[in-house]
DNA sequence: CTTAAACGGACAGACCTTGTCCGCTTGACC
DNA sequence: GGTCAAGCGGACAAGGTCTGTCCGTTTAAG
């Protein structure tokens, strides 16, 4: 934690906030004001996570322990920063449904695009609700795209007979969504990552030949 | 729709509409006055469904066609409409969970519960939410003993070996609540009553025997 | 026709939101 | 260390939404 040539660990965080600090003229910000700029982008990852998409600006300046004033000094808006963060997130998660799609066992890639795919939607209540359509359509375009993807994942999967061919790959998205939304829909949770077991079940029912009526 | 004995047809609306009308003197309402509450709580029935728990009471008045001062009349407060309303809702739930347990198939009984349960939380944005645990503590004990119908559903028809038995009873809740709400999480319904889609595979992966790691 | 009950909706007051402004502080450079 | 602009915090303005009240007008009922 101290000066030398910092290491600030992901890469899209980076990105991020070096969008939010590059000024129109070259002169380099001050260290506390990077150093801020840092925190409220950290702090709004949480806080997109914890409470939504609907959390508030002060909220977000409250959690990186700054004042407002100093998040609109170089956020233009909320909205903005918010659109950001999950553009950057749906842009992780169709990164992994690419890498699944080069898995040579389509069922083996679908169960691990399955599993980081409801892992991250149950550990960020934003992300959910942007991969629900609940950003407007700023984000219509990534959504699509995954859509795209996810549709070819099924269509693999159920050509080599692994996932049974009666389900429409429509279907999926939602069985996916429903596996994670558990989490937050009922008020306990009755066990840690009880996403991973609700997905178990699902993903059996997917592979399963449909049982007599 | 006109004067004779009128027949108010579902038993529980009149319960609630009577309750509300009820007077500390004898004296009976005015006819204007009964059909406004009438309506007041259908308007409000819709609008838990529609809008969910968070609706306001000018809402409901609007959809009533009545003034938010017809409302307060009658009405002590929002929350004890909606309350009562919710808890309806729950004791009709749990009217289901005690039929499904008198089947003589487990199995049977446990499919048609879970069928209706997730068909009345698909339908109402409500009491998706109530069901939830969104409401505080006044729902409490309504639903901590429908969890126990749910597990008793679940026990009876694991014994009979139908239900795969490495399933925790806990799950059952989550995988219901998950397949009613692809239904609102994603922002497209790719097909009419998705749900039924939904919970068609859920019960299969509930019932498959567990395949091969 | 009389009259009390009921009506509608403007209104008060509390709360929460985004975004601005300005007096004070502090990092960076000489 | 001294200078000073960049940066800081949080009070504040402006606008929104919420619940619930009040009162002048309308209407059902005897």
């Amino acid at each position: 934690m101290n000066a030398p040539p910092n290491a600030p660990s992901p890469a899209q965080r980076d990105s991020t906030v070096e969008r939010l600090l590059a000024d129109a003229s070259g002169r380099l910000p001050r260290a506390d004001a990077r150093r801020n700029v840092e925190r409220l982008v950290a702090a709004a990852r949480t806080a997109v996570a914890e409470v939504g998409v609907g959390v508030s600006a002060h909220e977000i300046a409250r959690r990186a322990g700054v004042g407002v004033g100093t998040f609109y000094r170089r956020i233009p808006s909320l909205e903005v920063l918010l659109e950001a963060l999950l553009d950057e997130l749906l842009g992780e998660i169709a990164d992994r449904a690419d890498d699944a799609l080069t898995d040579p066992d389509p069922w083996h890639g679908f169960c691990g695009f399955a599993a980081a795919y409801v892992g991250l939607r149950a550990e960020s209540c934003g992300i959910g609700e942007a991969l629900g359509g609940a950003c407007g359509d700023s984000l219509a375009r990534q959504l699509a795209d995954l859509r795209g993807r996810i549709r070819q994942l099924v269509e693999r999967a159920q050509e080599t007979g692994a996932m049974r061919a009666d389900v429409a790959w429509e279907d999926v998205p939602f069985l996916l969504a429903a596996a994670a939304t558990g989490e937050r829909t009922l008020g306990l949770r009755a066990h840690e990552q009880q996403w991973e077991r609700n997905l178990r079940i699902i993903l059996d029912g997917l592979r399963a030949a449909p049982p007599a009526p």
